[in-house]
DNA sequence: TAATTGTCCTAGTGTACATAGGACAATAAA
DNA sequence: TTTATTGTCCTATGTACACTAGGACAATTA
C-alpha cells in the first residue's frame, strides 16, 4: 500500500487516499481482514497530516469498505469487495449516461461512441500487457 | 435563453450558466453573431449576482465561444460552434477512458460496457421522443 | 506497564464561490 | 450632444471546504 499524492491534482488529498484504497480492494490487492497501514504511517509516507488520513479512513468506513479499531488498526471488512463492486457499477452507469448525453449533443452516432470505447479498451489492454512484460517507465 | 440555476447542485453557479450557454451553442439554439442576454438580464432572471454572470461570460470568452463588447453586449463568435464541437470531443474521450478503466477495475467485459451504453442511448432516445410528443412534466 | 493506534478537540491558514454595490469606459439610442 | 445601456473593474464581506498543527484521551497490543 504505497499511496502517491499528487498535489497538482485538483482532487482533494483525502479523496486521493480513498481512491487508492478502493482500487486496492477492487483489484484484490487488499482482501477482507487485511490490515491497512496505520494512519500515522500513511501520513508520513504520503507526507500529509494525520488528520487528513484519518478523514480518508473515516470515509472508507462510511462506505462500508473497512472498519477502524482504536488501538489495533484499520481492516478491510468482509463485505468490502462486494460493496466496492456495487460502487463501481453505479459509477459506470453514471459515466455511461453522461457519455451518451455528450455524444448526443455532439451529434455523434452511437456507433461512433462504441468505436471510441473499443479503442480506449484496446489502449488500456496494451498498457497493462506492456507493464506485465516489464516495460516500466525508466 | 432561459437559464435555470439549481442551488442544490454542487456545481458552481457560474459553471451552470456556462454549461447552459454551451449547450445552446451545441444544439444550434445560439448561432454565430447571436446576441446573448445581457449580464444584468441573466442576473435578474437567474437570481444571481451580476458579478457571477460576468464571470461566466468571461469564461465563455476564454473558451473562444463568445466575445464581449463593452456597451453593446455578448455575442457568439464565428468559431463558437466549431470550438464547442472540439470541446465535446475531448470530453467524450475523457469519459470513455474513465469508463473503460472503471469497467476494467470492476472486472467487466467490454461487451457488457457496450450493452450499458446501448441501453443508455435508447433511454435518451425515448426521453427526447416523448418530449417531442408533448409528454412534458405536469 | 509502556507503546501503539484510532479518535476527538481547538485553532489557524489558504482557496474557491458568491454576494453587494460603487465607479468607469465604450457603445448605442434619443 | 445627451442619456441610457452594457461590460468591466474595484473593494469588501461571508460561507464552505480542505489542510495543517499539535495536544489529549481511550482502547488495544506487546
Amino acid at each position: 500500500m504505497f499511496i502517491d499524492i499528487d498535489l497538482s491534482n485538483p482532487k482533494p488529498t483525502y479523496l486521493q487516499i480513498v481512491d487508492a484504497v478502493r482500487r486496492a480492494i477492487a483489484t484484490g490487492a487488499l482482501e477482507p481482514g487485511d490490515k491497512l497501514p496505520t494512519i500515522r504511517e500513511v501520513a508520513i509516507q504520503a507526507r500529509v497530516n494525520r488528520n487528513t488520513v484519518s478523514r480518508s479512513y473515516l470515509e472508507l468506513e462510511h462506505l462500508g469498505l473497512v472498519y477502524n479499531r482504536q488501538g489495533s488498526g484499520c481492516f478491510v471488512s468482509d463485505e468490502g469487495p462486494q460493496r466496492e463492486r456495487e460502487n463501481r457499477g453505479s459509477r459506470i452507469q453514471e459515466l455511461a449516461d453522461e457519455l451518451v448525453l455528450e455524444a448526443h449533443l455532439a451529434d455523434q452516432a452511437v456507433e461512433e461512441t462504441m468505436k471510441i470505447i473499443q479503442q480506449s479498451a484496446e489502449r488500456l489492454q496494451n498498457e497493462s500487457s506492456n507493464r506485465a512484460k516489464g516495460h516500466t517507465n525508466e
